[in-house]
DNA sequence: TGTACATCAGTGAACGCGCGTTCACTGATGTAC
DNA sequence: TGTACATCAGTGAACGCGCGTTCACTGATGTAC
C-alpha cells in the first residue's frame, strides 16, 4: 500500500495511530464538561469520547490529574485568546464583557479552570509577563487610557481589582436572583454592562486626575 | 434506669441514638471538607466522619445531593452571620474583608457553596429579603454613606459589583502570582484593602454627588 | 529499492477499591391506657 | 405508676457500578544499511 493510499484508507477506515491524540482527549474533555458536569469528566470518559482504550491516554498524561491539569491550560489559553480578540475587533472596553461571555460559554470548563488554578499554581508569579495575559491586557489598556501617567502600582491594584470583579460578576451574574433586574434592564448584556459601570476599576485612577 | 442516669451514660458510653445527627453530620462534612477537600466529601466519609453506620444518613436526607445542598446552605449561613457581625462590630467598611476571611478561612467549602449555588439555585428572588442577607446588608451601608438619596437602581447595581468584587477577589487573591505584590504592601489584608480602594463600588455614586 | 529492527502508540482484559444505595433488622423512645 | 405497643433512628451486610491504573500484547512507523 502506497503513501497516498495509506492516507486515504486512515481518512475513511479509523487508523491505529491517531495522529494527535493529545489534542483530540484535551477537546474530547471540553465536551464531556459542558455536556455532563465537571463530575463525570473521568479519564475513562475522556477516552470513551476520543474513542479510544481507557489505556490509550496514559501514553500522552501521566496519570489523571496531569490531563485536567492540561484542560485547565488549555481553558486558559482559550480565554486569553477570547480577552485578545475583543480587545482587537470590539475595543479595551470590551474585554471585561468578552471574559463574561467566555465564562458562560463555558461554565462547567471555567470552573475547572478556577479549581486547578487553585490547587497548582497556574499563574507564574515570575519570569517575562506574557503579552497574552490577561492581566496585562487589562494593565495596558488603563495605561493607555490615563495617557500612561498612572502610577504603575495603581494600575496594577486596578488591574487586579478589574480581574476579580469580571471573575466575580461571570459566576454570580447567572443566579435566578437577578432575572427580575435584568428584564429590567432589558437583557443580560445590559444588565452586566450597567454593574461593571458601578464598579469600574479605573475610576479611582480618573479621580486622580 | 432513671432519666439523669440515662443521661449520664449517653455521655460517656455512646448511645444507641444519636440527639442531632443532622447537625454532626453537617459538622463533620465542614471537617472533611477542609480536611481533605472538596472531592473527598462523599455521604460514606461524612458518615465515618460522624462516627455512624453508611445507612444512618439516610434518616437525615433523602440522598447525597440534598446533604451536600445542606452543607452548602449552612456555609451561606455561616458566611451571612460572619458578615453581620463584622458590619455590627467592626463597621460597615469591614464587611468586605470580612467576606474574604471567610472565603479564604474556609476554602473549600466556599467553593462548594458556590458549586451548589449554581446547581440548585440557592439565593431565592422573590419573597421578602431576609435582612441578614449579605446583598441587604451591603445595600443598606451603601443607603447610609448616601443619606440615602442615591437612586434605588444605583444602590441595587453597586451592591452587586461589590458582591462580585469581593467573592472574585476572594477566589483570586490566594494565587502565588500576588506574593511579591502582598509583601511590597505589607501583608495580605493590606493588599486585598488596597485592591478594593481601586475599585470601590461607591466611588460612581460618590461622582454623583 | 528492500529489508531488518528499534521504537512508538495503540489494545483489551484484569485488578482492587470506594462509592451510593437498599434491605431486613434491632435498640431506644414516647405515648395511651 | 406500669405496661403494651407504635414509631423512630440506628446497624451492618450486601449489591452493582464505574473508577484509575497496570500489564503483556500488537499494529504501525521510521530509520540504518
Amino acid at each position: 500500500m502506497g503513501r497516498a493510499q495509506a492516507a486515504a484508507a486512515a481518512a475513511t477506515t479509523k487508523p491505529y495511530h491517531h495522529g494527535d491524540l493529545r489534542r483530540a482527549l484535551l477537546d474530547a474533555a471540553l465536551t464531556i464538561i459542558e455536556r455532563d458536569g465537571a463530575a463525570a469528566l473521568t479519564l475513562r470518559a475522556v477516552a470513551r469520547e476520543a474513542g479510544v482504550s481507557p489505556a490509550a491516554p496514559y501514553h500522552h498524561f501521566q496519570d489523571k490529574s496531569e490531563l485536567m491539569l492540561a484542560v485547565s491550560k488549555d481553558g486558559f489559553r482559550r480565554l486569553n485568546e477570547a480577552m485578545a480578540l475583543a480587545a482587537a475587533e470590539r475595543g479595551a472596553g470590551e474585554v471585561g464583557l468578552a471574559y463574561i461571555e467566555f465564562a458562560h460559554d463555558n461554565p462547567a470548563l471555567y470552573r475547572v479552570m478556577y479549581d486547578c488554578a487553585r490547587a497548582a499554581e497556574m499563574f507564574p508569579e515570575d519570569g517575562e509577563p506574557d503579552k497574552h495575559d490577561g492581566l496585562e491586557l487589562v494593565k495596558a489598556a488603563i495605561n493607555r487610557a490615563t495617557n500612561g501617567k498612572a502610577d504603575p502600582l495603581d494600575v496594577e491594584l486596578a488591574a487586579i481589582a478589574a480581574w476579580a470583579l469580571v471573575h466575580g460578576l461571570a459566576e454570580i451574574s447567572r443566579f435566578d436572583k437577578f432575572t427580575p433586574m435584568k428584564e429590567l434592564l432589558g437583557g443580560e448584556r445590559s444588565f452586566i454592562k450597567a454593574v461593571l459601570e458601578h464598579a469600574p476599576a479605573h475610576v479611582a485612577l480618573r479621580n486622580e486626575h
